[in-house]
DNA sequence: GTTTGCCTTGACGTCGGCGGCAAGGTCTAG
DNA sequence: CTAGACCTTGCCGCCGACGTCAAGGCAAAC
């Protein structure tokens, strides 16, 4: 399998399978004319690679996932270096929650005060007249 | 003021300063020597800018505020371009808070499946034993 | 007068995950 | 033989809010 295939399989570009190569997360082999040869495995890495880069990971976070995959487990996720990740994330992902629920909260005060503050300029405004 | 003590009182730096400039967002007065001269008004411009930045609002988002505040309003939530991006940003949050919530979903379901492959692994090992 | 400490503009660097383009090699069908 | 559809490496661009020099001017203290 050539990168062009590779990358529609995987549902992404040849331009960042050559970037996930240069950060060290896939390797493929070389035809003898120097095209990159991809196999089912690597398509695995990909595909792994991509669900954790949509949920948010950095490509170094990911790293260890790669690494469980090609120890050979069915999943990248059971190694304890890919557990550690996922703790850490999920506790990050809690803290950004918290965050959010506090920011939502700092703007809800905001916007109640401004209409607040709006509606009486309106009254005064009708008054005058 | 100049620009250190600006810097200073508002919380932030001299390059961060310049840069609200580059961006249209303040506009000191300058010296005969080309110092550039800060009154109070500013001041609190600049801490709008820092406050709402500190939320997570982009430069972009806090023109509408900083404008408000120059139209001679106590608040720079009140007028209604303000009240508009309040409202763009609660929804935003909203969305962002259930991405992560998802997120966080998933990262406890594949936690919970890696434990349970290696409490499992774990087991067998004992009994090949 | 000189040191110290502020100020000025300008330009390049940072981070992450690529996109886009250029110049060239390779492979296959017609 | 050639067209066109792949592939290669390499390098610059992007976004946003600045950081980090560098080279030089200005102000006040000693």
């Amino acid at each position: 399998m050539l990168i062009g295939e590779l990358a529609e399989r995987a549902g992404t570009t040849t331009r960042a399978l050559r970037y996930y190569e240069t950060q060290g997360l896939v390797r493929p082999a070389r035809s003898a004319s120097g095209y990159r040869v991809y196999d089912e495995a690597e398509l695995r890495v990909v595909r792994e690679i991509r669900s954790l880069l949509a949920v948010g990971f950095g490509l170094d976070d990911i790293r260890p996932f790669v690494a469980c995959l090609r120890a050979g487990n069915t999943s990248g996720h059971v190694c304890p270096d890919s557990v550690a990740v996922l703790r850490r994330k999920l506790a990050e992902v809690d803290a950004g929650i918290e965050r959010l629920h506090a920011v939502r909260q700092e703007l809800r005060e905001q916007l109640a005060h401004a209409i607040a503050q709006r509606e009486e300029t309106c009254l005064r405004s009708r008054r005058t007249r």
